[in-house]
RNA sequence: UGCCCGAUGGUGUAACGGUAGCACAGCAGACUCUGGAUCUGUUUGUCAUGGUUCAAAUCCAUGUCGGGCAGCCA
């Protein structure tokens, strides 16, 4: 069987990528700095995917792939308020998903339940956990069902000893004061903060306090772990950060065993050192936070080598809104269909709108990597995905908006089976009949009775080539009440078929149709923008600027052989645009999602004028 | 107005002291039984001012503009 990523994927190859994250990589390997580069993926499942993810995952897992070192999958759950496993689950199907095929054996799994072991390191005492590797599936395979991705909550235990050996150190302290008296007493960007009180408590108060926090006695808010760094940094990230806070909450992986939560910068650069990471890649938002992982790791007196941090930009990308707050905001008001609605750049719902992985991975490696916050403009992802659905799609006829032709010179319940190509990229994508009779369904907009110059569809007296079939020419109109356009009547040149007597004739349009008789009908959804700006966040809010046309439905009319049409593969409704069977197909009655109209020089002459 | 980061055509990026290139978009044309695809050609750019240098997009200084940072979020 060939699956749609089969397809292409040799024709697809990706020129090779350069940016300075890697250029970074590629010189700490040349200086034999490391034995293995090792990268991670780490989302908080408290939210679903998207594209702006992908550009992550494909430079973690790019570098992993390019140097033969590995990326592990990480979920940085140190929140439970905010998180939950559907989000776990969905974050691991759409890497897996994302990566099938490029970068799947070089992804980082552990065993189920594994935590870090501790393994001495050059004689000094330290903590590890190794990745299996490759941790995805073997192809055409279930998922491993042995292994699991990372998660940070799976080192707790070891975040907690590392907790106690600053206190023993002097580097950390019990605070008491009120989240609203550490906020007071914080100090403004230009203001130095004040030492909280409790700074100079001692060592042994300290290792008790916080004993005591792990055991429940106090409630949520009435204490913290701070790292005891410097008030007046100019940098706010180092005056005294939390490190730990208490919260009695289940934490979905951990369960009921912690009433206290290590913060993410406490729990971050400790992830990273505890999987051996090399090169921490996260966005520009925590570049400030960079002195604080340096400071952690460089107090806890680490034996191997550190994790070093590096940040590039985020994506933001035209027409669309990529936070996840919004994102939330989108599916729980119900703005959107779910998670997946075709309409969303999330990941799930981009390939439920028919774009492939590896469009995706395309348009990553075409937008770089840079620290300059830009607006990507949404042309250079359909410019991605036509690219690869060209290749890919099979070709098939299908009428969105029908209107009837009789071809009166052709015999009544007359089936011709007419030969047609199904890709004309791919020679090996094989043909297909299609019927052809009587009566068939044209386009709507494929006739005008007074057209603009240019317009080369059929008119009044003029003639078209129906694409595999006859030259035909519009005869006569039939109209409504209203007096429009119901019916076609038509002659057609009979020695005009495809390599008959007449075929070699020149006529200037050529239009899809489909067999009345034959005819096929199915859900067609068509997707506009999500929003009508390119900014919607840019200022005020968002869903003001929602597309109140993002979504068209209709019944089509297709060609009969859509009715065994394949999830996996993706079709071209020829001169209309590609489109995908969605999940919500019932036999006998498919439904397709518009993936991207085709590429339409009319429209852009048309609305010329 | 403290600290950190950034600025190259319309957009996104490359050039690592030595000819400003690529992609997308745009425009013009060729071809076409998809107004698709493909092919050809083409418009447009180094934030500013000084300095260093034989030579600066690149190094330095100042300025301008933009982004980030004051969660017990990540």
């Amino acid at each position: 069987m060939t699956r749609p990523s089969d397809t292409v994927s040799a024709a697809a190859t990706a020129p090779a990528a350069s940016d300075f994250i890697r250029d970074i990589v590629a010189a700490d390997v040349a200086a034999g700095k490391y034995e293995r580069i090792v990268t991670r993926f780490p989302p908080e499942p408290n939210g679903y995917l998207h594209i702006g993810h992908a550009k992550s995952i494909c430079l973690n897992f790019g570098i992993a792939r390019e140097h033969g070192g590995q990326c592990n999958l990480r979920l940085d759950d140190t929140n439970p308020a905010k998180e939950d496993v559907e989000y776990v689950d969905s974050i691991q199907a759409d890497v897996n998903w994302l990566i099938e095929g490029w970068a799947d054996d070089r992804l980082g799994l552990k065993p189920k339940g594994k935590t870090p072991e501790a393994v001495p390191w050059r004689g000094r005492p330290d903590f590890h956990l190794a990745a299996v590797m490759p941790g995805a599936r073997e192809a055409g395979t279930a998922p491993r069902a042995d292994l699991e991705p990372f998660y940070a909550s799976d080192y707790f235990d070891q975040l907690h000893e590392y907790a106690v050996r600053l206190i023993r150190n002097g580097k950390a302290y019990v605070c008491d004061l009120t989240p609203e008296q550490v906020d007071q007493t914080r100090g403004a960007p230009d203001r130095p903060g004040q030492d909280s009180p409790f700074r100079s408590r001692s060592v042994s108060e300290n290792l008790d306090l916080f004993a005591r926090m792990r055991a429940g006695e106090f409630p949520d808010g009435t204490r913290t772990l701070r790292a005891r760094i410097d008030m007046a940094s100019p940098n706010v990230w180092l005056r005294d950060p939390v490190l730990y806070r208490i919260r009695h909450v289940t934490h979905h992986h951990t369960g009921d065993r912690w009433c206290l939560y290590p913060m993410y910068d406490f729990a971050h650069c400790l992830s990273d050192y505890l999987e051996g990471i090399t090169h921490s890649v996260c966005t520009l938002e925590f570049e400030v936070h960079r002195p604080l992982y340096d400071w952690i790791l460089e107090n806890l007196d680490l034996p191997r080598p550190r994790p070093r941090q590096f940040e590039f930009a985020r994506l933001s990308l035209g027409y669309t809104v990529m936070s996840k707050r919004k994102l939330l905001q989108l599916v729980h008001e119900r703005l959107v269909r779910g998670w997946d609605d075709p309409r969303l750049p999330t990941l799930s719902g981009l390939r439920r709108r028919g774009v492939t992985a590896a469009a995706i991975r395309h348009f990553c490696a075409a937008i770089g990597v840079t620290k300059f916050n830009s607006l990507t403009d949404v042309a250079v992802l359909e410019h991605a995905i036509r690219e690869d659905l060209n290749r890919r799609a099979l070709r098939r006829l299908a009428v969105l908006r029908p209107l009837r032709v009789v071809i009166l010179n052709y015999p009544a319940g007359q089936v011709e089976q007419l030969d047609a190509v199904n890709n004309p990229e791919d020679p090996s994508a094989g043909r297909r009949r299609i019927p052809f009779g009587r009566e068939l369904y044209i386009e709507q907009d494929d006739f005008m009775e007074t057209p603009p110059p240019k317009y080369f569809r059929l008119r009044p007296g003029g003639e078209v080539r129906l694409k595999y079939a006859y030259i035909i020419r519009c005869d006569e109109v039939v109209r409504d009440a209203a007096g429009a356009p119901v019916e076609l009547r038509c002659t057609a040149d009979l020695d005009s078929k495809t390599g008959g007597a007449t075929a070699g004739r020149k006529v200037k349009g050529t239009l899809h149709w489909v067999s009345a008789a034959q005819a096929l009908d199915g859900e067609v959804r068509l997707y506009d923008r999500l929003f009508t700006v390119p900014e919607p966040d840019a200022a005020g809010d968002f869903q003001q600027h929602l597309n109140p046309h993002s979504l068209q439905v209709r019944t089509a009319k297709l060609e009969p052989s859509l009715g065994d049409a394949d999830p996996r593969m993706r079709y071209q409704f020829e001169r209309l645009g590609y489109f995908a069977l969605d999940p919500d197909s019932q036999p006998g009655r498919p439904v397709f999602n518009r993936t991207i109209t085709l590429r339409d020089t009319w429209a852009k002459e048309a609305a010329r004028g």
